[in-house]
DNA sequence: TCTGGGGTCCTAGGACCC
DNA sequence: TCTGGGGTCCTAGGACCC
């Protein structure tokens, strides 16, 4: 049996990512209660200023208008926020070569070893990658430095904004007494509720059962947690960029909730073409294609097709939901939400590549795809849609449409 | 928080095989 | 013949994340 050193793993997490670059962008915005969101009409990040005075995450737009009156609102700038995640995972390669890049204002990075070659301690490091980003940058960050990734999450989360923690094998206990099992990374609401029923209530509780009683009651993923949080390093750091997609989706939500087929088709229409336009972005063909219906009390009901010859034209791939909308939908149920989900997506070369193999993969519809998709390139997005789409396209809220793949934005 | 959109991964259970 | 044990593969759906 090996015994493994204990690993340094940082954690850094950007403190009201989206609003800290719109500061960085145009530092007047400095102190000021800022939210951004604009776009979407609900608060996608708020700045700590907003959220002393009572802004949330999620709250709609207008009653920000409303209610607070004095915060400053702006729409979205993905582009700017994917620039600067970049130079800020930029700058901790600097010192770190293992870095995982988990979210856009987020990565792990192992500096396990590196106390002795750049002969500094781990906390130097640490504060020399906040102060880089802060001076280069203009951007305020939390680290979180710990033997896992779970307890670096921890860490990160447990001095913030600007904070800089340091949890070590021995001292776990000090920072998991006051946490919350739910505020552990992997533990959700249902995992969360029945950790409680059985009187765990924190981090600490957790641990403190004994393994085999975790192995009874729970699952693979949770005994892992467990284990991590007692400072057993499993997660790897996994540093290689993610370069395809495994699924690609779309959907929109809707008021009022309606049980109208007309409706509901146009609106799967709609999500069908864009994500099959991402799709042929990223030269990817499903071989499989899922939609749902949410219902107004966020009942899902869903159904996948496995398609014969993959696709990623709206045309085919429509006509088969709607072969199957009747397995998913009751007349007596209201919708809030329709979405489809292209999966197994393989990389259209190989697609080509089993066209010699069978019968045509490209359908006709894929040629004209290519044209559209190129003058679109040219003249601007949305120039050309199916008339199937149509009805959804003229009931949506004006303005709210905007560059599709720019729109995979997060709360932060 | 009467709740937005886009992802990934794991697991239980059925089908099928020897 | 009336029934054992074990394996793989696939799928739906749950749970979680930012």
């Amino acid at each position: 049996m090996t015994v493994k050193r204990t690993k340094t793993i940082l954690h850094m997490d950007g403190d009201a990512f989206f609003v800290g670059v719109e500061v960085a962008k145009n530092p007047k915005l400095r102190g000021k209660s800022v939210v951004t969101g604009e776009e979407r009409g609900i608060v996608s990040a708020l700045s700590y200023e907003a959220k002393a005075i009572g802004v949330v995450r999620g709250m709609p737009i207008f009653k920000v208008k409303k209610d607070f009156p004095n915060v400053i609102i702006l729409p979205g700038d993905y582009a700017s926020y994917v620039k600067y995640s970049g130079m800020m995972f930029d700058i901790v390669r600097r010192y770190a070569d293992d870095v995982e890049e988990y979210s856009i204002d987020e990565c792990f990075a192992d500096l396990t070893g590196l106390e002795r070659t750049l002969k500094m301690t781990y906390k130097e490091i640490a504060e020399r990658i906040k102060k880089e980003i802060n001076d280069e940058l203009d951007l305020s960050i939390s680290i979180g430095l710990a033997p896992t990734k779970v307890l670096a999450k921890v860490a990160s989360k447990y001095v913030k904004p600007n904070g800089l923690t340091i949890i070590e094998k021995d001292n776990t206990k000090e920072f998991l007494v006051g946490t919350p099992i739910e505020k552990i990374w992997g533990i959700g609401p249902k995992t969360s509720e029945s950790l409680k029923i059985k009187g765990i209530k924190t981090a600490q509780d957790f641990i403190d059962k004994d393994i085999d009683w975790i192995k009874r009651n729970y699952s693979k993923p949770i005994e892992v947690l467990w284990r991590e949080l007692r400072g057993e390093y499993l997660m790897e750091i996994d540093p290689n960029p993610k370069t395809e997609y495994s699924s690609i989706q779309k959907t929109q939500s809707f008021h009022p909730a309606t049980n109208d087929k007309v409706f509901l088709l146009s609106q799967l229409s709609k999500n069908i073409e864009g994500a099959c336009a991402k799709a042929r972005y990223y030269h990817l063909i499903p071989k499989k294609v899922s939609f749902f219906l949410k219902s107004q009390n966020f009942q899902f009901s869903a159904c996948s097709i496995k398609l014969h010859t993959p696709s990623n034209s709206p045309e085919i791939i429509n006509s088969l939901v709607e072969k199957k909308f009747t397995e998913v939908y009751k007349r007596t149920i209201l919708y809030r939400t329709t979405g489809v989900t292209l999966e197994e997506l393989i990389p259209d070369s190989v697609a080509q590549g089993d066209l010699f193999g069978s019968n045509a993969v490209s359908d006709k519809f894929s040629v004209i795809h290519k044209q559209i998709d190129a003058l679109e390139e040219r003249f601007g997005k949305n120039m050309v849609y199916l008339a199937s789409s149509n009805n959804a396209r003229n009931n949506k809220k004006k303005g709210t449409e905007s560059d599709d793949l720019d729109r995979d934005l997060l709360f932060l």
